[in-house]
DNA sequence: AAGCAGCACAACCGCATCAGC
DNA sequence: TGCTGATGCGGTTGTGCTGCT
């Protein structure tokens, strides 16, 4: 509708952000929870787009998130997930906690679609590109037989009822997730795999993680309300930090309270105190 | 050591959708 | 009910890194 593009004013920064971008922005986030990212920018003192400020934070940022290669187990769901919802990364991305609908989608176009196609299977359809001869066969079947299964049982329900869209059916949606929960299980189960594993990431806690004070007078302040100010995370490599933090209790950051349609994040941080630890440092409590 | 190609992934762009007025 | 602004989503691009020649 004629609407503006966000990032067309003189003056606002594109392209990688800085450290010092990713400090401010966390910091206010902490702050202040997540809440009208066109405001974000201004606030936090970056010289950033809203929808800039949203995407380096939750594709990035997001202390939730899991870092590394998808797991053969996640890589798995994703091809599952994908035969029944296409290319919905976001769908796809809310089933595997700490992965991201762009990280999703980045593996799917760098990793997945060539290994699928290699194997004789078209990525888009999730069936075989070609009949394949009878040794190829076998090796096809056990590495996609949720999905050519799956394909199958679409098949059978096209015949039952020719108008039915597997997608648009979310009883249908539900089963073949769980279906896929149900491959991660047995997949867990064989997956001595030696490949990396995200769960092999040291994790640290909240209450782990000291805080520097900035200044004499910040001591005086309410030991709940953290003023971006009075935050400075000098002493913590932060990009790295963040995704040790591995905050695997923290489901409730990503636990979201469903608002309709809308999603609304919980901040977990509100669980926690800060606390004085010694005189040049805060720590996290749990309240 | 330099140049090149391919890869991986962060970031951007534009459209769709939703909510408020 | 239509308009507008904010946010979400998926496709695409840009860039840095790595391995090969």
């Amino acid at each position: 509708m004629g609407r503006q593009p966000c990032c067309d004013k003189v003056g606002l920064k594109k392209g990688p952000w800085t450290a010092e971008e990713d400090k401010k922005l966390i910091s206010f986030i902490l702050t202040n929870g997540q809440c009208c990212w066109r405001a974000v920018p201004k606030l936090a003192g970056l010289l950033r787009c809203g929808k800039s400020c949203r995407l380096r934070w939750t594709n990035y940022l997001r202390p939730d998130l899991k870092r590394g290669l998808l797991s053969e187990s996640e890589e798995k769901m994703v091809i599952e997930l994908h035969a029944n919802l296409g290319n919905r990364w976001s769908k796809i991305a809310s089933h595997l906690p700490g992965r991201t609908d762009n990280e999703i989608k980045n593996h799917w176009n760098t990793h997945i679609k060539k290994k699928l196609r290699k194997m004789g299977i078209d990525p888009v359809t999730h069936k075989p590109l070609y009949p394949p001869p009878a040794d190829q066969k076998k090796q096809q079947q056990q590495i996609s037989s949720h999905t050519v299964e799956f394909a199958d049982a679409e098949e059978d329900k096209g015949n039952k009822t020719a108008t039915q869209s597997p997608i648009s059916d979310a009883n249908e949606e539900e089963k073949s997730i769980t279906r896929a929960f149900n491959a991660i299980e047995a997949d867990a189960l064989l997956s001595k795999s030696p490949g990396f594993c995200t769960d092999e990431v040291p994790l640290i806690q909240l209450d782990e993680i000291l805080v520097p004070r900035a200044s004499a007078s910040s001591s005086s302040s309410s030991n709940s309300c953290l003023l971006p100010e009075e935050i400075y995370f000098s002493s913590i490599e932060w990009t790295e930090s963040l995704s040790l933090w591995g905050l695997d209790d923290f489901t409730s950051w990503d636990s979201i309270c469903d608002d309709g349609d809308r999603k609304l994040a919980v901040d977990p941080f509100s669980q926690y105190q800060r606390v004085p630890h010694d005189q040049d440092s805060w720590k996290f409590e749990l309240l």
